[in-house]
DNA sequence: ATAAACTGCGTACCTAAGTACGGAGTCAAG
DNA sequence: CTTGACTCCGTACTTAGGTACGCAGTTTAT
């Protein structure tokens, strides 16, 4: 198939595909006659992307995990992923943190009806919500 | 004090302050002398910054909750309070089914010694971590 | 009075992950 | 045989939040 339904498969953007080839996560296809065919294993490939994607891997990562080897390279994979989600983790425990804050301050708009805004005046306070 | 001192005691790069004095977040005080000035009401401020930045407002959203009124704005920052929940929400969710997804092969990797990298595998499968 | 440190200003650069654009070629259908 | 859709290619632009650089002027310490 050519790059438009390529694309349209993998629900992407032509421009996504091409942005891959530059950046040489997803190595080109042979064109056959002008216009260059992808085929199931470049479906495979794009799944894997998407896979590491979902997973919290940079594109830049997902490029090191295609060439790592199934058996030599578990101890560096597993290392790899530990560490993204070290990663992940602290990110969660700083969204957690605003989302918890933010959600107290909404309740306390709703409730106190007649006051100043209860949210500009947490937010006026120095160094409060402390992350 | 001038802007040194600032970034100093707000604990943020010179070159930020100059970056929100360009983008409009903070206004510029009054040169006395030869150089700027800048006084409580810019520690003020910029605590204020601080605090919003770690609720999760963007330095856009700051920009406006700053120029809100206390009493009249009130249902309007309520309503952007809760789109911002909203969305921390979404990338929370998204962050936890990412960790969730790697820390089950972390484990599997630890646990199950001779087969091929689990973690390289699951990757494989067609769409597998579903997000 | 001179060197070090700081400031102001303007502009360029950075990351990450794309998106957009314009020109030229190609291919299929009407 | 021409119109529209698609492709290729290269380059520039986008968002968000800064960071870096270089020059010229100013202060401060020695």
């Amino acid at each position: 198939m050519r790059i438009g339904e390529f694309a349209r498969a993998c629900e992407v953007n032509v421009e996504t595909i091409r942005y891959y080839h530059r950046i040489g996560l997803l190595s080109l296809p042979n064109n056959a006659g002008s216009y260059r065919q992808y085929t199931q294993s470049h479906l495979d490939k794009m799944g894997f992307v998407k896979n590491a994607k979902a997973a919290g891997f940079t594109l830049d990562d997902i490029k090191h995990l295609e060439k790592m080897d199934m058996v030599d390279d578990r101890d560096t994979i597993r290392q790899l992923s530990e560490e993204k989600t070290r990663l992940l983790d602290i990110k969660i425990t700083e969204l957690e943190a605003a989302k918890k804050f933010l959600t107290t301050l909404v309740y306390q708009c709703k409730v106190d009806k007649q006051a100043n805004c209860p949210i500009l005046e947490a937010l006026k306070i120095p160094s409060r919500p402390n992350s």
